[in-house]
DNA sequence: CCGCGGACGATAACGCCGTTATGGCAGGAT
DNA sequence: ATCCTGCCATAACGGCGTTATCGTCCGCGG
């Protein structure tokens, strides 16, 4: 439509177009929501027609696992990114700190992630699922040096994360959710206090 | 199209297609989803047209409102049924599963009231949050029985609630999610332990 | 008892959606 | 040079939310 030689040989032409396709559907899942997300308008935003989603991917759910998997893989970037201290506690925090920035910063993505977010009667496979918990196996890793350092009681590192887990996953949903305000200055009264009961039981 | 007169004058039979549409929405997203919930279908389930949902809701996004309503409502009358014992800390435990059972029992309406479910771009008002609110209200008041009796220390109970609904929460929808299973046996594992602790944190 | 007004819903249309079939065009293999 | 294969544009089908139009039925005033 816009240009009818897309005679780019060299750079793998097919392989851009999938790019600049996955790109545009995070972007538009990123600031317009779920809604937004359609074979039409995600054609054209990549300027090209609605086939290319059947060709690339093979429908839209395909490509929304697609999207899926690019957003662990940053969740696991952005969890690794925290270095780890002589403070393993201190650790601790600092890995939930960036687990919640990831998904205030990718709200939309982290509730068709971790959410039940249909995304147009879509769900999540097994195998999707498994690859969300390579976050969860960084949450148990950062346990596990804190149980060797001698900063948490030992017992089993997969409870103490599951834990952990679940608290922060509560907060960050209902923070999503808009429904974080029922106490004065919630990260500061629920979230962190929370984590903080957690440590102390497991010291 | 079935019945060319609907003849039933006594019972206000405008009321009566009311409560058979809100009935056939409830179960149509309870059995099948949030994607089954349509205007069309919900129309041919209740054995009428499209335009019924105009003249007696206004549009799609106030029904699923009133759905959302009557699924705070089922929410309000489960937690509201808990007895209150001399146990003020087993009533917390008796609240807390009332809770996950109702959602347990209601995933995808769970979903759409706390979740960030989109439902086809349509998002909860501020007003229906607050109508959501009535069942962390509940918590709080069990929160200030266990206060008032000696069981937990005297401190703000809307903070107390609002971390034992923030990891009650986290947990329920790690379970709808299908993520329950990064330990075994989670229920015992992760939900028990993890408002045990909470508890001991406040006591 | 009759006529009328207004509410309610059935019908149909518009533009959007996901998906599939069809057709044409390029590049590489023969 | 020819064919074959992969890729994408076009068009079509059914379903969606929404709106306009219109017929029909009910209750009310005469």
């Amino acid at each position: 439509m816009s240009d009818r030689l897309q005679a780019t040989p060299a750079p793998s032409p097919d392989d851009a177009l999938r790019r600049r396709m996955l790109e545009a559907a995070a972007r538009l899942l990123g600031e317009e929501g779920p809604s937004a997300l359609s074979t039409r308008r995600l054609a054209r935003e990549a300027g090209t027609s609605t086939m290319a989603v059947y060709t690339h991917f093979g429908g839209m759910p395909a490509l929304v696992r697609e999207v899926v998997a690019e957003g662990f893989a940053r969740l696991e970037a952005r969890v690794g990114a925290v270095p780890p201290t002589d403070d393993t506690l201190a650790d601790l925090r600092a890995l939930a700190a960036a687990y919640r920035a990831n998904a205030l910063a990718n709200p939309h993505l982290y509730a068709v992630m971790f959410g039940s977010a249909s995304l147009g009667g879509y769900r999540l496979h097994d195998e999707e699922r498994a690859v969300g918990l390579v976050a969860f196996g960084q949450l148990v890793a950062g346990i596990v040096r804190a149980m060797d350092a001698g900063a948490l009681r030992r017992g089993d590192p997969a409870v103490a994360a599951g834990q952990v887990w679940t608290a922060l996953h509560g907060y960050v949903m209902l923070e999503l959710a808009g429904f974080q305000h029922v106490v004065d200055d919630p990260e500061h009264t629920l979230l962190w206090p929370l984590l903080d009961h957690l440590v102390d039981a497991l010291t």
